[in-house]
DNA sequence: AAGCGCATGTAAAAGGTTACATGATTAC
DNA sequence: GTAATCATGTAACCTTTTACATGCGCTT
């Protein structure tokens, strides 16, 4: 784990932050969001929720439904605030893989806009770099005739590029709306 | 690890039988292609090599380079190669994975076509049914006002359009590259 | 002489899934 | 009656990374 990197504890702590929820909740959640990084398990997800609930950072409120078994709705505490407030303003040094990066779009919502443009930047320097090699792989394959070799850098290279696109337009919206909140007061 | 699914050691077996390899030059050709799965690390690589040479499904050789260090060059034994028979024929029950499918991309080459064609249909299958469920969840965030919170749907959204067009496209060569060898024989 | 690229290796720790157990209600 | 959805939980297992150790030769 890199230091400054989101692990999985963060990010449950960011969208019970966004809004009190069940540990099937937020297997619900992330089956529609983090579909590029993997959904994760219940295992996973309930042994985190235990461990959080241990360590003070979230609360639990026994919800009895008729119909239906009881749930167990999480809530973070303000010592998970006070983590989550440290977690946006840090530095970011992450080795951001897609799941990491994922996790940090997930809960856009705790970070500060600089943190986020900062996270955004990052990746986008670091698809950047992909690409360039990916290129030359592709550039090498080609002078081969074998062309079942060059699929996977084709599909790296599809997937980067739509990736970049999307980064740009991103950063670009982020960077209007706070144009846009300097403008109004002024 | 679901039946019928990649692994590591296919991963690595595969890419032996395209070419000898160092553990050193696998981690390399895995840094150019591997990009959207994650590079795996070199206690993964050298530890899986040891492993298949311990079940004889690969051979070393000591190769002495001057003004470099000793590399080991791994090739793949009979039994090795029938592995990967049989794997090639298998049929595919996969969970597919982000990290599986692109595993697959890289080793397309020990596929035969009906299995390739099998796993990229199937992912696109997946990619279809990830697309229809990340519409809904925009759908459903649209209402809200909060734009941070679509971000990751909209990045989901935007990764799964290129890669069905990837797969399309893709798939469209691989059938006429069928209906060619059909064809000349005729 | 410090640092980098090459090259291999191991053990401990972290991360995560699978498989199981439980149990109620609804729909076919 | 049997499958599906809802809902939680545990332990065993697998996979993978991290962090270390080693050592040569080239460049600055």
């Amino acid at each position: 784990m890199p230091r400054g990197s989101l692990n999985f504890r963060h990010l449950i702590l960011g969208m019970l932050a966004q809004q009190s929820m069940s540990g099937y909740d937020i297997r619900g959640a992330l089956e529609g969001l983090s579909w590029p990084s993997g959904t994760p398990s219940f295992g996973n997800i309930y042994s985190t929720l235990h461990a959080l609930l241990n360590d003070g950072l979230v609360t639990v409120e026994v919800v009895p439904q008729q119909d239906k078994p009881t749930r167990k709705v999480y809530s973070v505490t303000k010592a998970g605030e006070q983590m989550l407030q440290e977690l946006s303003t840090q530095s970011v040094t992450s080795g951001a893989s897609l799941k990491s990066f994922t996790m940090c779009l997930i809960v856009a919502d705790v970070f500060s806009r600089d943190t986020l443009i900062a996270y955004l930047q990052q990746r986008r320097d670091q698809v950047i770099a992909h690409r360039t090699t990916l290129e030359e792989t592709t550039r090498t394959l080609d002078q081969e005739k074998a062309p079942r070799r060059r699929l996977a850098a084709e599909y790296g290279l599809t997937l980067a590029n739509a990736e970049l696109t999307w980064l740009d337009s991103t950063l670009d919206r982020i960077y209007q709306q706070s144009r846009r909140s300097i403008e109004l007061p002024a």
